[in-house]
DNA sequence: ACCTGAACACCGTTCAAGT
DNA sequence: ACCTGAACACCGTTCAAGT
């Protein structure tokens, strides 16, 4: 049995502080910025702070990133990469594409406010890549004319990330204010309105906050794949 | 004939740089801030730039705004004020929706960047409230339920406001590289993937960037409208 | 009472000087 | 050749000290 094999006592272990454990690379970085925007939120992540997390300084990081902006955008794609692809051979493509829609919301919202960093379309991350393609061959076995699909997917993101945005801003405001639930002030605040000027926004005060956040996807979801399917092949299926 | 109205003799006139035109206000730090935001972008506006053009220190302008924030929205609430009210007496609700929507991007778009600061929806400033005031009307107008009404008029900002954004960002980013279209870029990138892993995006290459903003925007637009008409009075006008 | 210069606690990014 | 401390040029916000 080698020496070496057997543990250093406890008492004698810590030489160093343990901020080195990792030696350094994109994957560190990534893995720590995440766990910093899980933890703090997208506005604590800073080029300063996920290096100190590292146990070095911030210059140390733009040997794997160019700039913030890269780094951020590695990191989304690394989250895009958590959503289960859609298959292109479900029997309904209906349900395939719900299911495939909840899916991206429920990883973007399980990140805090990531995903506000995901604005301009067409990104180019591997995994966002390997997601378009999935839904593209869902898309067009369903019959779908190829220019529809390329609209109708830029929306569909569209839609998924709005909400998400929407959502987390919403938590993270909440989570600032201990006080009363975010969506009753904005209800009472509507109610409040002078009558006479705002007839509509009164009356409905109550309703404009009904509804889970789930509904309100649901609804828009609806919306936007019934009239997609105005345009597949008859049958609902794919081939 | 006073002597304080015969003006100054010119080679003694400026005692001190012209810079305190305006005697400071609200209205002048919007103002102000507005021109920076279409001259230069959103990034480029901060408190202390905006003081520099009003000639004083940035501390001067949070005696008229709690912080930037509040600064941003209270800007965008006013650019909001420059979209024409939509009409609940038009005779086709449809149209009507269609154009108050276009006339909504056309201004966002008018203001550089701007229409980033757009994130979480029911905003509370004044032309906000009468735009939603009026859609409310229209729509409801239009024999639609409430609770759709409410769920629509977030849909149909929260497409805006996407569109408005992504299109944004592809000007600000062409204005910054003047090498060849974005799109182009795009399209050539997408083409030269692997077409073994990405057969759809590699054949879809040329028709994901084909139509242009308008086009795509109109079909995002009557996916939803005409969705919303299956929820509405079936004589299709006000009444 | 009002205004604001200077300070505070941060940023992203660069680069010369070290190893 | 690689890494990084320190510097640069900014931020938003606060507040004591002036008028």
């Amino acid at each position: 049995m080698p020496a070496a094999a057997i543990p250093a006592p406890p008492w004698r272990a810590p030489k160093k502080a343990p901020a080195a454990r990792q030696p350094l690379s994109a994957e560190a970085v990534l893995s720590t910025a995440l766990r910093l925007v899980d933890r703090d939120g997208l506005d604590a992540l800073s080029m300063r702070r996920v290096a100190q997390e590292l146990g070095t300084g911030a210059a140390s990081l733009y040997a794997y990133f160019a700039n913030k902006d890269e780094l951020l955008e590695q990191l989304l794609d690394r989250v895009v990469g958590e959503i289960p692809l859609p298959r292109a051979d479900a029997p309904d493509w209906k349900a395939e594409v719900k299911r495939a829609c909840f899916a991206s919301r429920n990883v973007f919202r399980s990140h805090r406010d990531l995903v506000r960093v995901a604005r301009a379309n067409i990104p180019t991350g591997l995994n966002s890549l390997r997601y378009a393609e999935a839904l593209l061959a869902l898309l067009r076995g369903a019959g779908i004319p190829d220019r529809i699909c390329a609209w109708a997917m830029d929306q569909m993101s569209m839609v998924i990330i709005a909400d998400a945005v929407e959502q987390s801003i919403h938590e993270e405001l909440g989570r600032r204010t201990e006080a009363e639930p975010y969506l009753n002030q904005v209800r009472d605040y509507l109610a409040a309105l002078p009558a006479d000027e705002f007839p509509n926004l009164v009356a409905l005060a109550p309703t404009m906050i009904e509804g889970s956040g789930d509904e309100r996807f649901q609804f828009a979801l609806d919306l936007m794949i019934d009239g997609l399917a105005t345009y597949a092949r008859p049958s609902g299926g794919a081939a």
